[in-house]
RNA sequence: GCGGGAGUAGCUCAGUUGGUAGAGCGUCAGCCUUCCAAGCUGAAUGUCGCCGGUUCGAACCCGGUCUCCCGCUCCA
């Protein structure tokens, strides 16, 4: 099945079997914003679960957090997103292209500063050793007016930024006569100002309000806590704290269904470190990150690392694990060396000391930190599509199967009376009434006992139990296996255990 | 944001030159009692994405708008 196709299947099963509805739909739907439905929820419950006890259950030196979504409006500044989220933005509307409408400026004030070294190269050559540059710098008339041009030209840029006057950038833009690399043409759309941050409000009334951001990541939460976690939890270097959480981004293209939305949930574990071992963790949690996803046993040739070559303004190694999604290989989770910029750039901020004592070096310092940043629907998403699969059998006949890991799937078991009488039905729903403490079960009573198996397996259930007649006497049941459609039979107990065992954190983990 | 395509039942889709909407699957009720979607009977479900215009009359023509898909573009 082509790739586009197989998407779209994806699409209308998460629709169909309720997992994923568009959002606020009876309204038309609001772009890039989805909800999760009955299955979805338990679905996305349970990833999370499974990373959460990977992540901090299974590690005494990792400790969870729930930072609230909104913060100190500073936090954006010292995290540098009220800068790096804001950018305006123009179009060349022969060429189609995009450009940062600083960029295209700053480029021109570029090529008066080449003309500038030229000058400076022509001279060099025709006076030899007698040249002296600054002095050619500051009386030659041609690279003077370059100069005060380009000075001109940057003062006001930047005035014109910071007053946020786009007009006044655009008829800059017009005035130099800059054209668009592509196309050559002139012919620009107005400049528009991009806030990838979602701003809102905190108080009631209008004019005592402040303006606040709906976070647009879940990392500083952590950041501006770290204090607080290490000393009331007496944590020692090295140790993480984790969090998931929602996340909100204006993305200026939201696509690809739940990949790239508009608000989603994030699954973050920031882990402190001294200053020097940063190298060490970085190799240590990408390894353990892969070994993790390995797990879910989508397999192994699904994902491969990415290496960053363009560093954010925080890092000092990045790398991605790539997910082989229906459209390609993209970014499901993100291993970053963040190295003390966060911390120091709070510390500055604030004014409030980040350190941590080193009772072994005796002494305080900022510590490293090490960050795996995984987005939750991201992750939902790379399990439901990579499980949805179409299989012809050997009687011709076909299946629809979502071969989830049966560690995440919704319902773990469906309990089925063979038929709706001779009292199948009370004895299977006693059945229910004693496996629903243990784990989540469906009971289906309706159509032939084969139209409820598949009904299960396009639910991604992974048993079915089925009661029959014998059962009433022997109280044997059988037990049906999503993926190889087996059956045994086994007693109740003996069916629970099995179906424990399948799902069992400690076997899916283990090999951690 | 630009360009292209699309939007009709829960899903997949048909719907002639404009004349008040259909199929398959699914769903629900009943019958049947069968261990892998296929039997029988009956039923529900649509402001044809939304708003406006043209017309005696619009799912169909025109304009706008929203949403989705693809390609650019952007991306901590």
């Amino acid at each position: 099945m082509a790739n586009q196709e197989l998407f779209k299947k994806v699409l209308s099963h998460a629709k169909e079997y309720g997992f994923i509805f568009p959002s606020s739909e009876i309204y038309d739907g609001l772009s890039a914003v989805y909800d999760y439905g009955q299955q979805g929820v338990a679905l996305k419950n349970n990833l999370r679960d499974y990373w959460w006890k990977a992540m901090v259950q299974l590690n005494d030196n990792i400790v969870g957090l729930d930072a609230a979504i909104l913060m100190h409006p500073t936090i954006w500044k010292a995290s540098g997103h009220v800068d790096a989220f804001n950018d305006p933005l123009i179009d060349n509307k022969d060429s189609k292209k995009r450009y940062r409408a600083d960029v295209l400026v700053e480029d021109y004030v570029g090529k008066l500063d080449n003309k500038i070294e030229k000058e400076v190269n022509k001279a060099a050559k025709r006076y030899g050793d007698a040249f002296d540059k600054a002095q050619f710098l500051s009386t030659n008339p041609k690279v003077v007016g370059y100069k005060e041009k380009g000075d001109a030209i940057l003062k006001r840029l930047g005035q014109s930024l910071e007053k946020e006057d786009f007009v006044d950038v655009k008829s800059l833009i017009e005035e130099l006569e800059i054209v668009c690399p592509v196309s050559g043409s002139k012919s620009w759309t107005e400049v528009k100002q991009f806030n990838l941050m979602f701003g809102t409000k905190l108080g009631a009334s209008a004019e005592s309000a402040t303006e606040l951001y709906l976070r647009p990541e879940t990392a500083q939460g952590i950041f501006v806590n770290f204090l607080n976690v290490q000393k009331t939890g007496r944590m020692k270097l090295p140790f993480g704290i984790a969090q998931t959480g929602k996340a909100f981004r204006n993305e200026i293209v939201a696509r690809q269904f739940i990949f790239r939305m508009r608000e989603f949930e994030q699954m973050e574990m920031q882990f402190f470190i001294p200053p020097g071992t940063q190298k060490k963790w970085y190799d240590h949690w990408k390894e353990i990150r892969l070994r993790w996803h390995h797990s879910l046993g989508l397999g192994k040739e699904n994902y491969r690392f990415h290496d960053h070559e363009k560093l954010a303004h925080y890092a000092d190694a990045a790398c991605d694990i790539e997910f082989k999604f229906p459209f390609g290989f993209k970014e499901l989770e993100g291993i970053h060396s963040r190295t003390d910029f966060d911390l120091s750039s709070h510390e500055e901020y604030s004014g409030k000391k980040l350190q941590y004592f080193d009772s072994e070096l005796q002494e305080n310092y900022v510590p490293y930190v090490l960050e795996t940043s995984i987005g939750l629907d991201r992750l939902f998403l790379a399990v439901f599509s990579n499980s949805l699969q179409y299989e012809t059998l050997e009687d011709g006949s076909s299946r629809t199967v979502l071969r989830l890991p049966a560690v995440v799937a919704p319902t773990k078991v469906a309990v089925l009376p063979l038929v709706k009488k001779d009292g199948l039905p009370d004895i299977a729903k006693s059945f229910v009434e004693d496996i629903k403490w243990d784990m989540t079960v469906a009971y289906d009573e309706k159509d032939a006992v084969g139209r409820r198996y598949r009904r299960q397996d396009a639910l991604g259930t992974p048993f079915c139990i089925t009661v029959d007649h014998q059962t009433l006497e022997d109280k044997m049941v059988t037990l049906r296996q999503r993926d190889s459609m087996e059956q045994e039979r086994l007693t109740l107990a003996q069916a629970k255990a099995q179906i424990n065992e399948a799902v069992s954190f400690q076997n899916w983990l283990g090999e951690l």
